[in-house]
DNA sequence: CACAATTACGAGGGTCGTAAAAATG
DNA sequence: CATTTTTACGACCCTCGTAATTGTG
């Protein structure tokens, strides 16, 4: 068995050409690889090198060498990696959402029930979600339909229904709901990262222009500052604070209103049952409530 | 990076279930192991074992790493095996051969041409002599027969004509020559490693009552203590001394007769060239004598 | 009390760096 | 004479073993 430190030493050589280059670059000194290097020769009973007028280089068994300890150097690598990316798997829960809404209303209720694990989110849409989760990028999906996909459990969870904002003095602001085409022509604050919304917008909205705000406070202060309509939903009025300058008015169209989904692979689904329950009830409780 | 005994470490460990049954078989203290273990951990930053009450077992992550250490140290492995045999290889000259005569003819001219490298012989025939020479089993072969294949050089050597020797009072001891069938029904002597010649016998004499010999010396005492014909041929004849006691009989027939061809690959030809000059030279001047 | 793992401490092996030598163009 | 490799020597790191400690079953 030959350290792994060697094979390093010898693949450095491979590449530089002589030991002193090679010595620099592995920040060791050079008689320090020379000796390494006869090391080496003699722990595999075989010249490496062709030694000639104080010039040493591989000879043909010593090219095979640095081949195979580059191989065998990266499956080391390679190894490292793995383990690394697995513990971490062990100890965090990547949730994939279609929406920033039920993902908000989440986190918390996650924090709570896995509170040693790390917790990160990531706003996705489309088959990447169910890609995502059946291929281990995501423990947890927010969906905006139910899957029936054998493999994944899934379980209803809230539901949201679009709203748009208007200043006062907004022509559309005393009706009572409006349509998609109302909104026609009209120049329209839009935040990018709003998950599978953007593919509303875009089937359903094409006539409207949209200023896509990257920013979630650059979008905030244009929102007070200018007459531009915006977004909003039920779920965002009842969880956060309302800006009194500006009406909220529901928009009356079946796809601007969408039940979320949280699922996990059948597999996954025992580890994660006080979480799926707490969500139950809580969906229960206000559903007892209307 | 992640030194090798530390991964042998970890496998006896996975292997052995505790520190001090693996620590044992590896011929180390216990202490020692553990600290070792330690520094794993340390060096992957990663938790491996699940530590209580004094026992310890590897987590779900130690797991993973125990069966990834265990591929590197197998490629480890393989890579010094490949090393020491590919460098093997470049010393060493293996030939594999048809038939013993031959071998024995060109063993010194090859021990001449190539002194450094150890020379090895085998005795093989049909189709594994052309393949063996391919995959690098041998690097000359001796046929019986010209090789039309492109990938390898092929070069004519010298002849053997079978003999038969009987003893004097032998019913066939007065003959010129003997056929094949003369034998039929009588018990002959036969060495076991005559390579091609095995076959010959199998096809044409196939009514002879062989005692096959293993052993040459064996071999050597029936033929000098028994009045069993046995195999000579005239190769034989012209360099090892004959038995006083014997009568040598040519075998005339086609079958009983053979040219020898000496190959090696193309990619090799060069460097067995001054090899092949002079067994060229030798079956010219042997031409000319006759 | 036997057994297993960890901690403490000192010994020894091995790799490292510095310095010097050797060899070459 | 600058460059490169090898040899010599001493320093230090790191692993090891022994012994002691802790903690079960």
């Amino acid at each position: 068995m030959i350290e792994i430190y060697l094979l390093e030493q010898l693949v450095a050589f491979a590449k530089y050409g002589t030991l002193s280059k090679a010595a620099d670059k592995l920040h060791i000194s050079q008689p320090a690889l020379s000796r390494s290097m006869q090391k080496l020769e003699t722990e595999l009973g075989v010249n490496l090198f062709v030694r000639k007028n104080k010039k040493i280089a591989l000879n043909e068994t010593g090219d095979l060498a640095a081949r195979l300890a580059q191989a065998n150097i990266n499956q080391n690598r390679e190894m490292v990696i793995r383990i690394r990316a697995f513990d971490k798997s062990l100890h965090s829960i990547n949730v994939g959402s279609c929406a920033p809404f039920p993902m908000t209303q989440l986190m918390p209720i996650l924090q709570k029930h896995f509170g040693e694990m790390t917790i990160s989110t990531e706003l996705i849409y489309g088959k990447q979600l169910i890609n995502g989760l059946k291929n281990g990028i995501y423990k947890i999906c927010i969906l905006n339909e139910p899957s029936e996909d054998s493999e994944i459990f899934c379980q209803s969870y809230i539901d949201e229904h679009l709203y748009i904002s208007v200043p006062e003095n907004h022509r559309l602001a005393k009706k009572q709901s409006v349509k998609f085409n109302d909104l026609d022509g009209e120049k329209f604050l839009l935040f990018q990262h709003i998950g599978f919304w953007k593919s509303v917008c875009e089937e359903y909205m094409k006539n409207t222009d949209f200023l896509v705000q990257v920013d979630r406070d650059s979008l905030l202060e244009l929102i007070e500052g200018t007459n531009f309509p915006a977004f909003s939903s039920d779920g965002i009025l009842a969880t956060e604070q309302t800006l009194s300058e500006r009406i909220y008015i529901p928009i009356n169209e079946a796809n601007a209103h969408y039940t979320y989904y949280i699922a996990c692979l059948n597999k996954d689904k025992k580890k994660f049952s006080s979480f799926f329950n707490e969500i139950h009830h809580t969906v229960i409780n206000k559903a007892n409530k209307l």
